[in-house]
Formats: structure tokens, C-alpha cells, sequence
DNA sequence: AGCACGCCGACT
DNA sequence: GTCGGCGTGCTC
């Protein structure tokens, strides 16, 4: 017997299945999908088993030496949709099983010393070995020098350990090891034994600590464990980030007559367990949820598991109470603000079964269950479920393939859906569902665009509109709560000469330097340059120097300025980079801390609070000026998102947009709440533009420092897809980048259009093949973006 | 990737 | 003469 195995070695070279013998005393143990260590050339390596052969291999093979876990990390799903992955996203194997499983069980490699023959060693270098091993990092220089002469002789070998980042944590527990509980108190004289004794008779298993608890000392139970009554042994213990947690139990809700209607097509294609995808379009506060939570409840009922994705950001602790509330300690919660462990922890509740539901962001998507009957993609239109750095993937995509292989439907909900969906769910691939009514039946929050050109004319020139202004007061007076959205990430601030137009500019870099007031420099958000902030422009000398654009923290300073009685809660990438930090300042804002919550696109989901009457986007414009065909998509989206936020109580809730592009049709149907009439315009647009939907799209993107070797290259590869692909696609470019440089590096792209090209794979994998050689040679990189949601 | 091998230059 | 620089090639 023989096992084709996935070396941890990230590298395209070593990209394939090594055969490795199966050693005798391993033939039973060993499955599919454990991991094991392996020789590797001089090396010992960690690596997956991915086939066992049961045949004679025709050459002589090393063998595995040991395995690192009883129960395999990856069942055959997994192995299988990895082989499916490394294909169709131009991945390597061993990259696609890295981000699928925690990264905890990700190998970790120790040189260690090992004493071959420890009565050969000077008695100063004996001490440092314990049980005849020491490893390298625990060693000084002037240590490894002195132990050189007994490698060489041989009295000391050099070797390697392969752990894992994180272990499974344990307590220690007794069970019972007796049969005849009566022969066994008949032996026993102490009282106190006896009754321990009796005790995990009738419960199996205890741990020490729970009989310390009781009353039973250690020495209790090793006078049983000596007499071989009791058995100690080491059980798992979950680290459960919600263990401090009480949750209300939550039952049913009523549903609505379009909740039902979705709800009642969703059921059957569970019943039946058919793939089949449903694009559930249903407005703010229509009662997604309820609909999810319901179909759970019934994926549950039949012994099955439902695996739901919501974006990170909409994790909040409030979307979890639900959950929980409805289905207890039958939710596994996996986000990025959990420990190694506690995700390792979720990880193994949900493939041992212990877990029936799980609610969690992107990665999630490769939840190890083995019975899913549903999967539902919360908000799916968010960017946040691709993947933007290697290996790319997006969960919608790799949803889809596990739907289809569970043979269990998936539902795609959101408000907003995208384009490439919705376009799906009218030509019938995936089946529309529609809620259009708000549940709570409260009214659409009325919308005001505000002309920003007007307001400069009328000499305002202030972040606030009159319109703004005098609405901020009023709700301040009456003691309600504000949203206040500026679409700028951070703040990004850059230096302007009033005088020249001198913009101070990364010299590795074509973009502008951002400026953090924090720190009082300039900073390159591409290459991490650092400057100090000039006092006079470094081009004409000129005092009038100024900053330019404005970001959250200066708004924050000119609300104060203006309004009296303003308390705000700043929320960004500054103030909510510690961990929990969202939590708690929403928690403040529900606690009416502050009555203005000011934020970048983080707020525009997951917030509910019952005060909220105003919102008031400062400026729309940033999102939608960018160089990209999804900016008008995007626009819509976040305006009716953040729209959603207002009049969700009993008080009614007013939305201002402040535009420079007030006519801009992105803006106008945000404003009407008018989802079909802006899919309609925008598909004009895709169309004409030969973009998603009509066409898929390619994006290869290559670098290097030299911009004639960039050219040159991008000749080769442009001829290359000319001669794979067929006259009825477009390959366009190449052209520079939208930053055309980073980090010295030219940087130029080539886009690719196509509705259907069966060769495409083989084309790029080539491309990917050989760009590899040229990287190792020649520092040339090449990037394959499939699908991308952005083509900057 | 990471390790050994190998082939050249500048040191005791 | 040999120590060490990093180019090349291989890993079941």
C-alpha cells in the first residue's frame, strides 16, 4: 500500500501528489485526509493524505513516518473540492487546503538536538538536554558551537520536530475502571473513597477539578487510581467564547404571507434535498432572518446541518444573540475577532457533530460538516466574500459547489443583490423570491438628495449642507440619535499647494502620500513609505501648504465646532482596530452615550437601534468617481444600506445625501428605493460595456522593475491569449494600472471578456506555469484575478 | 520553499 | 590550502 500525499511546501514546483510507502503498523490506522510527516528530500515535512493505493508502487518509495492526528483533519468533500479549486481558481493544492482548514493545524517546525549517546557528552552541555532532546531556539550561539564536534562524531543528531501552531486543549479526568462496583467498595476502607468511588461509578467520567469541587482531594483519587479503580485520562475541553454567555431562548415567529411563500419553496427543495439556488430579495427589515431561521430549524429537524455566511462586519454580537438564542449550543460562531484556538475549537465542534449550525464569515464557507441540507449567503452581494489575495475564491462560488455536492439548496439573500445574481435569478438559474414589505410594517424612510454644487454657490462651504445642519440640530434638541456616513476609509488626507498644486507623492509609488495626524507624517498606503510633514511644498517653497480631503477624525473635530451638545462615536479602521472595540462602541451608542455615530462603510450594516432618525451621507461621491465598472453598483448599494439604517422604530426616519452628482442614476434610484429600475439601467450600461453580467472577466495583472521587461512580457502574454482564446472574446490591454506603480514595481493589466472559452483554464495555467520560471529567474510577476470585483 | 551540492574568490 | 559566497537543481 502506498498514499499520494500534499506536501506543506508552498511552491509551484512541488505542486503535485508525492507517493510515500505505508508502513506496516500504520495499514490500519491511516485515512484519507489525516495529516502525517514525511522525509522530504533531506527534509521531514508535514503533508496530507490524499489517495491510499492499494497496490504494489512499481518504484521504491520512502515512508511515512509517523501520523499527526487520530481523526483526519479533511474528510473526502474537502480533499475533493481542494482538487476542484487548485483547477478552476490557478492555485496551488497546499495553498487551497491552508486557507480551508484553521489555521492552527497549520505545521510548525522546530530544529531540535537529539543525544544519540549521552554518556559521550562533556558534563557542562549535558544539563541542557531534557530526556536527551533540546531545541535550537532555546540554544545561544556560543551552545550550537560547542555541540558541533559530537554531530560530527555522531553523539548528538540534528533533527526536526513538526508540531501544529496550536494544540488541542485538555483536562485531566478520572473514569471508572471497575466492573463490580459492590467487590470494589468491599475493598475499600476510607469512607471518603468509597463515596468517590460511587460517585464516577454512576457518572462514567469525571474531572478533577469538578471532584475538587465536591470535596475530593487529589489524594482521594490517586489512592483509587493506584488501586487501579480509577483511570485517569485526558479529555478535550472547548475553548467557547460564549461560555460566559446566557442566552434568552427565542422560538418562532409568525410569518408574513411573502415570508411565507419563500419560506414554504425553500422547505421543499429541503424535503427533497434538490440544489437548487434561490436569490431572496427582500428589502431592509423584511424578515431575511426570520425566513433563515426557520429554514434552519427545519434542516435541523431532519438531522441535517445548515451552514450560513454573513460578512464579517454584520457579525455583530446582536446577530449572533439570535442565533443563539434560537438554536443554543448547536451554533458555531467562527469571525476574525477569535483566538487560534476558540476557531480551532468551533472548527472541530462542527466536524464532530457537536455543532449543527454555523454562522460566520467568508472562511467559513469550508465548514467541515458532512450532512449539510442548506446554505444560505447573507448580504451576498458584499465584495467581502471574495477573497482579494491568493489563493482568490469566492464563497458564492465555492457555496454553489458545496450546494450542489450535499445536494441541498442554497439561498442568496440580500437586499440589494448583485447584478450577476439577480441577472441569474431572471433567466431562471436561480429561483426570485421577493419580500417587499417591511415587517414591522413601519414606513420607507423618506430620502432627500441635496445638491452640494448649490450649497457652494450659496457660499456654504462646509462638510454641511443647510439641509444637514439644521436637521443635526433638531434631532440633537429632541434627544435622538443620528448616523452620519463620510465614504472615506480612514482618513485619507493627502497635502495639496495651494500655490503650485505640488501633491507630495511616494517615491516608490504613483499615489499620493495620505497624511495621519496622529504621527504628524505622510504615509504610503502601498508600500508603508514614511515621511515627515513638510512645512513649506517641496516643489515652489510656498507656505500654503493644506491639507486636503476629509476623513472621519476631522469631521469628528468640525461637528464639535458646530453643533452645540454633540457627543460622537467615531468608528473606523482607527478606533476599531482593538479587539472588541465595534462591540463596544455600539454598545455605547445603544446606551445613548452619544447621540451622533459617525463611520465609514463599517456602519452601514448590523446596526438596529430604535432612536436612530436621521442618517446623513456626507459626501456620495467618493465611491462612485472611482475608475471601475462596479462603482455605480457599489454606490447603490451602500446608499440604500445606509438608508436602511433610519426609521426602523415607531419614530419615522429621514435620509440626507449630499452629492455633487445629484442627477447621477445610482443615486436617484438609491434615493426612490427603486432596486428594478436601477438593475435595469445599469445592465444597459453592462451591456454596451461588455461587462458582468453579459461577459465574465479575466484580470492578469503583472509587475516588475523594469518597465521595458513589463512591455516586452505583456506583448508575449497578449499573443499567448490571442492564440488560446476564440475570435469572440476580447483581450484588452495591456495598459497601466490605475497605480501604475508600486513599490518600484511597473505595474500593467490585461483584462479578458468572454462568455464562454473552454480552453481559458488551460491557457492561463500555462501562463501561471510559466510566469512561475520567469519569477524564480527574473523577479516577473503575474497575477490571475478571476472574476474580480474590482479591475484596480 | 529550503536544503545540498558545487564552483569560484579572499583569507589564515 | 580552506572558508564561505550564492547560482542550480531536486524533493516520492
Amino acid at each position: 500500500m502506498y498514499a499520494k500525499v500534499v506536501v506543506d511546501v508552498n511552491a509551484k514546483r512541488v505542486d503535485k501528489l508525492f507517493d510515500y510507502a505505508v508502513p506496516e503498523q500504520l495499514t490500519d490506522i491511516l485515512t484519507v485526509g489525516m495529516r502525517v510527516v514525511v522525509p522530504f528530500g533531506p527534509r521531514k515535512i508535514q503533508g496530507y493524505i490524499i489517495e491510499l493505493v492499494d497496490e504494489m508502487h512499481d518504484k521504491p518509495l520512502k515512508s511515512i513516518l509517523h501520523i499527526q492526528d487520530m481523526t483526519p483533519e479533511l474528510n473526502r468533500e474537502l480533499i475533493q473540492l481542494s482538487e476542484w479549486m487548485q483547477q478552476t481558481h490557478i492555485a496551488k493544492r497546499i495553498a487551497v487546503l491552508d486557507i480551508m482548514l484553521p489555521r492552527a493545524v497549520k505545521g510548525k517546525y522546530h530544529k531540535v538536538y537529539r543525544l544519540e549517546e549521552p554518556e559521550s557528552i562533556s558534563d557542562e552541555l549535558y544539563p541542557m538536554f531534557s530526556q536527551n532532546i533540546v531545541r535550537i531556539n532555546t540554544l545561544s550561539a556560543d551552545d550550537i558551537k560547542a555541540l558541533q564536534p559530537y554531530i560530527k562524531d555522531g553523539i548528538v543528531t540534528e533533527d526536526v520536530e513538526v508540531k501544529q501552531q496550536q494544540k488541542v486543549k485538555t483536562v485531566k479526568a478520572v473514569e471508572c475502571n471497575v466492573s463490580n462496583l459492590d467487590d470494589a467498595l468491599d475493598s475499600l476502607r476510607s469512607d471518603k473513597q468509597k463515596s468517590c468511588l460511587m460517585m464516577i461509578y454512576d457518572e462514567g467520567m469525571l474531572t478533577l477539578k469538578a471532584l475538587k469541587e465536591q470535596g475530593y482531594s487529589s489524594a482521594v483519587v490517586n489512592g483509587l487510581v493506584a488501586k487501579n479503580m480509577l483511570k485517569k485520562i485526558d479529555i478535550e475541553d472547548n475553548r467557547d467564547p460564549y461560555r460566559h454567555r446566557d442566552f434568552v431562548q427565542d422560538s418562532k415567529k409568525i410569518l408574513r404571507d411573502e415570508q411565507q411563500t419563500a419560506y414554504t419553496a425553500i422547505r421543499q427543495a429541503i424535503d427533497e434535498e434538490t440544489h437548487e439556488v434561490f436569490l431572496l430579495h427582500g428589502i431592509t427589515g423584511s424578515g431575511k432572518t426570520e425566513v433563515y431561521l426557520q429554514t434552519i430549524a427545519d434542516v435541523l429537524d431532519k438531522g441535517q446541518s445548515a451552514l450560513m455566511l454573513v460578512p464579517e462586519i454584520a457579525l455583530t454580537p446582536q446577530m449572533v444573540e439570535r442565533f443563539k438564542a434560537r438554536f443554543g449550543d448547536l451554533v458555531a460562531v467562527m469571525h476574525s475577532g477569535l483566538s487560534m484556538g476558540e476557531r480551532y475549537d468551533e472548527w472541530r465542534k462542527i466536524r464532530k457533530g457537536e455543532a449543527k449550525v454555523c454562522v460566520g464569515a467568508r472562511s467559513s464557507v469550508f465548514a467541515p460538516f458532512d450532512n449539510l441540507g442548506l446554505i444560505i449567503i447573507d448580504e451576498e452581494h458584499e465584495a467581502s466574500y471574495k477573497q482579494e489575495d491568493y489563493p482568490r475564491y469566492h464563497a458564492r462560488d465555492i457555496a454553489l459547489w458545496r450546494g450542489d455536492y450535499h445536494h441541498c439548496p442554497v439561498i442568496l439573500g440580500s437586499a440589494t443583490p448583485s447584478l450577476e445574481s439577480y441577472a441569474r435569478a431572471e433567466k431562471g438559474v436561480y429561483r426570485l423570491l421577493t419580500l417587499t414589505k417591511r415587517a414591522n410594517q413601519f414606513p420607507v424612510p423618506s430620502v432627500n438628495v441635496v445638491n452640494m454644487r448649490d450649497e457652494l454657490a450659496a457660499g456654504n462651504r462646509s462638510m454641511f449642507s443647510e439641509v444637514l445642519a439644521s436637521a443635526i440640530n433638531d434631532r440633537i434638541q429632541k434627544g435622538e440619535q443620528i448616523v452620519l456616513f463620510l465614504n472615506r476609509r480612514g482618513h485619507a488626507q493627502f497635502l495639496l499647494c495651494r500655490d503650485c498644486g505640488h501633491v507630495p507623492n511616494c517615491p516608490n509609488c504613483d499615489i499620493s502620500l495620505t497624511y495621519h495626524k496622529a504621527t504628524d507624517e505622510l504615509k504610503c498606503h502601498y508600500c508603508g513609505h514614511k515621511e515627515h510633514k513638510p512645512l513649506t511644498c517641496p516643489n515652489c517653497d510656498s507656505e500654503h501648504i493644506r491639507e486636503m480631503g476629509i476623513g472621519t477624525q476631522k469631521v469628528e473635530e468640525l461637528i464639535y465646532q458646530h453643533f452645540e451638545g454633540a457627543k460622537v462615536i467615531r468608528m473606523d479602521n482607527d478606533t476599531t482596530s482593538r479587539k472588541g472595540a465595534h462591540e463596544q462602541l455600539l454598545e455605547k451608542f445603544k446606551n445613548q452615550e452619544a447621540n451622533i455615530l459617525l463611520g465609514t462603510q463599517m456602519i452601514a450594516k448590523g446596526l438596529d437601534f430604535p432612536n436612530i432618525t436621521l442618517v446623513g451621507v456626507l459626501n456620495a461621491d467618493t465611491m462612485l468617481n472611482l475608475p471601475d465598472f462596479r462603482s455605480s453598483e457599489r454606490t447603490f448599494q451602500l446608499l440604500t444600506q445606509v438608508s436602511g439604517r433610519a426609521g426602523r422604530a415607531d419614530k419615522e426616519g429621514h435620509v440626507i445625501i449630499q452629492t455633487y452628482n445629484p442627477e447621477h442614476y445610482a443615486i436617484q434610484y438609491a434615493k426612490n428605493n427603486d432596486f428594478l429600475g436601477f438593475y435595469r439601467e445599469e445592465m444597459s450600461y453592462r451591456k454596451i460595456g461588455k461587462y458582468p453580467p453579459y461577459y465574465y472577466l479575466i484580470n492578469l495583472t503583472f509587475s516588475h522593475t523594469d518597465m521595458k521587461e513589463v512591455l516586452l512580457e505583456s506583448k508575449h502574454i497578449h499573443q499567448t491569449l490571442l492564440n488560446h482564446l476564440s475570435p469572440s472574446s476580447y483581450v484588452l490591454g495591456p495598459a497601466p494600472c490605475a497605480i501604475a506603480r508600486i513599490n518600484n514595481q511597473y505595474r500593467f493589466q490585461i483584462i479578458i471578456k468572454f462568455k464562454s472559452e473552454p480552453e481559458l483554464l488551460k491557457a492561463l495555467t500555462y501562463l501561471d506555469d510559466y510566469y512561475y520560471d520567469q519569477f524564480v529567474k527574473n523577479k516577473f510577476s503575474l497575477s490571475i484575478d478571476i472574476n474580480p470585483q474590482m479591475l484596480m
